[in-house]
DNA sequence: CTGGGTTTCGATAACGTTCTCGCTACTATT
DNA sequence: AATAGTAGCGAGAACGTTATCGAAACCCAG
């Protein structure tokens, strides 16, 4: 109820001296001999002292806080990019707040905007599918505020990016259901305007071109099983069906498997699957789910690693970082 | 560069009043006209004013800010209560700080400690599978910070918490395997000294011995699918082997599911597996987990209004809230 | 001893807000 | 017309910390 902790202040009465010198020995800085640094670290800790961060933060202007503002993260690539943020802003000691947008442009502008500017000193986003007008990320940056974007970036922004190498991705998860003797290879696209989606559907484009091939059929939808089953519904429609599908990523490939599975039609030997992320539920799966795995986990942490840089130098260079992905070939792609 | 922001000093100056007049407006409180409130808010919304929140939480002692402090946020369970916690804070206007604890007793320690206690209104957490020492929380207590605890909670120790209801879950759960006509039934258990070890074991035993029958063996290990494979292999060691499994999570059912896949015994028909948690991944596999479905979502909004509510009334009296479960059947307990 | 150079420390002003007073000017009451 | 009451505003302190500047206190060379 009271709830007065202990402050500077009660340190330095208690000892006899002033606050300044509690301060610099608190820091371990110059200006103050080795007994009485020890004389207050040791009352600091019996007095059971914790820095009031309201306090450093007003007078450094800085908080030592940076914001995450992600859709979701009740799937495995989102939650595991977050640990990397996490484990890595705690190293360099760091706090991580929370937001999360629920892929709507609303809350995201709603958030940006209301987010006090003072309560951070940076911010590290994955945009909603929804996202078009930029202008409350443009706000930002004109008050110089650190940001950086990861995933789901916008190209029409200057600031530093980390993403996986969507394009190339693409390029070996087509050149292998190629290579496996696949020939009439429809896409499941991600929803129009992101960027990603834009680099898995061309680097799937130009493969095919580069094989004499056609698409068989590209959909554009959101990133649910659900949306994967509606699609293969539409493109199981016509007279000439698909022999294979590349996903945007696993959910939807996995929304693939289930459907096919419900009509019996053989996974692999008939229709071959692959996906995009290497979410865990791609190997539970059966048969299992070949896919692109993502460096999720690194970059949560390059990406917390660049934005770190922004907010310690300023005008340090923006960049844009590409992470590599890795063909993992499971049964679902298995001819035979 | 510069990152100046605007202040209420500059407003004040702007429009020849006080500082005070300005604070007043914006917290359209009493004691200022309804025009030169107008005139400040048309004036700070033109000159882009953000609170500063170092400021108003230095005077105020309050920063609108809670700590979540969970194992892990990459698998459903977690990362779906956090979501709940999110969605409340948020519309409440409080902000939300994540801190993974990655299931270690040192590093759930290290962050409470070093968690400035003037940086957050209050906490919620989840505690490690190691915990044991509970001294770290209970220095928070008597310092009298809000805490509360979900899931997994220490049971000696005096505050809020929310749980689903594990014992009866659990007996839920048993019931239906005996209902089934399964009657060797092991348990594969959590880490030991967790209480939600211990709600599940009990109600798993109780119901057992309400139908005279007698446990075939209970295993105590960790959380993950590679666990419940090492369980499987030590429970079929013996020559009398078990009828069914009920796991103390969905991710060790789907590990023994997994193991019993690969020796072709037929899951279900002769081998009855149920889970608890209700993951999504459990109605991908095949064959589909039955399972006890846990309110993740609730938890976590439950147990954000218990904080809140502690850190908006001191002496709110400490809650011990069970939010019910709900028994899922699925192909893993079918017996033809 | 004197004087210049360190070392160690203290006073005090900031940081941006809120809060407690008190003061003015206006309205209402008698 | 005099007084009481009230609405609106300003001056200044406070919150806990850091930063700047200067003042002691000490050392050692001359």
């Amino acid at each position: 109820m009271t709830k007065r902790l202990t402050t500077i202040k009660d340190i330095a009465r208690e000892l006899g001296i002033s606050v300044a010198t509690v301060s610099r020995a608190m820091r371990d800085t110059y200006d103050v001999s080795a007994e009485t640094r020890k004389l207050v670290l040791d009352t600091a800790a019996k007095m059971n002292y914790r820095p009031n961060f309201n306090a450093t933060g007003l007078v450094k202007s800085g908080t030592h806080k940076i914001a995450v503002i992600i859709p979701a993260i009740t799937n495995y690539y989102f939650s595991t990019v977050i640990t990397g943020i996490q484990e890595y802003a705690l190293e360099k000691n760091y706090q991580v707040m929370l937001y999360l947008t629920n892929d709507s442009a609303y809350w995201e502008t709603k958030v940006v905007r209301e987010l006090s500017l003072s309560s951070v000193d940076g911010l590290l986003v994955c945009i909603t599918c929804e996202t078009t007008d930029l202008s409350h990320f443009q706000e930002l940056i004109e008050a110089d505020m650190p940001l950086v974007f990861f995933d789901r970036v916008p190209d029409t922004i200057n600031t530093s990016m980390v993403v996986q190498d969507d394009y190339t991705g693409a390029c070996k998860a087509t050149e292998h259901l190629i290579a496996q003797g696949y020939t009439r290879i429809a896409h499941l696209a991600g929803p129009r305007g992101l960027n990603l989606t834009q680099q898995r559907m061309q680097g799937y484009m130009d493969t095919l071109k580069r094989h004499n091939l056609e698409s068989f059929g590209i959909i554009h939808s959101g990133f649910s099983d659900e949306n994967g089953r509606q699609d293969m519904q539409m493109l199981f429609n016509g007279d000439v069906k698909p022999d294979a599908i590349f996903s945007v990523n696993d959910r939807k490939a996995i929304g693939a498997i289930l459907w096919l599975r419900e009509r019996h039609i053989p996974v692999g030997a008939e229709v071959g699957v692959i996906g995009f992320t290497n979410d865990p539920t791609s190997k539970i799966i059966s048969p299992s789910l070949s896919t692109i795995a993502e460096p999720a986990y690194e970059i949560g942490r390059t990406s917390c690693e660049v934005l770190i840089r922004h907010i310690q130098k300023q005008n340090y260079p923006a960049q844009e970082i590409s992470l590599p992905t890795e063909l993992i070939v499971r049964e679902s792609t298995k001819r035979s």
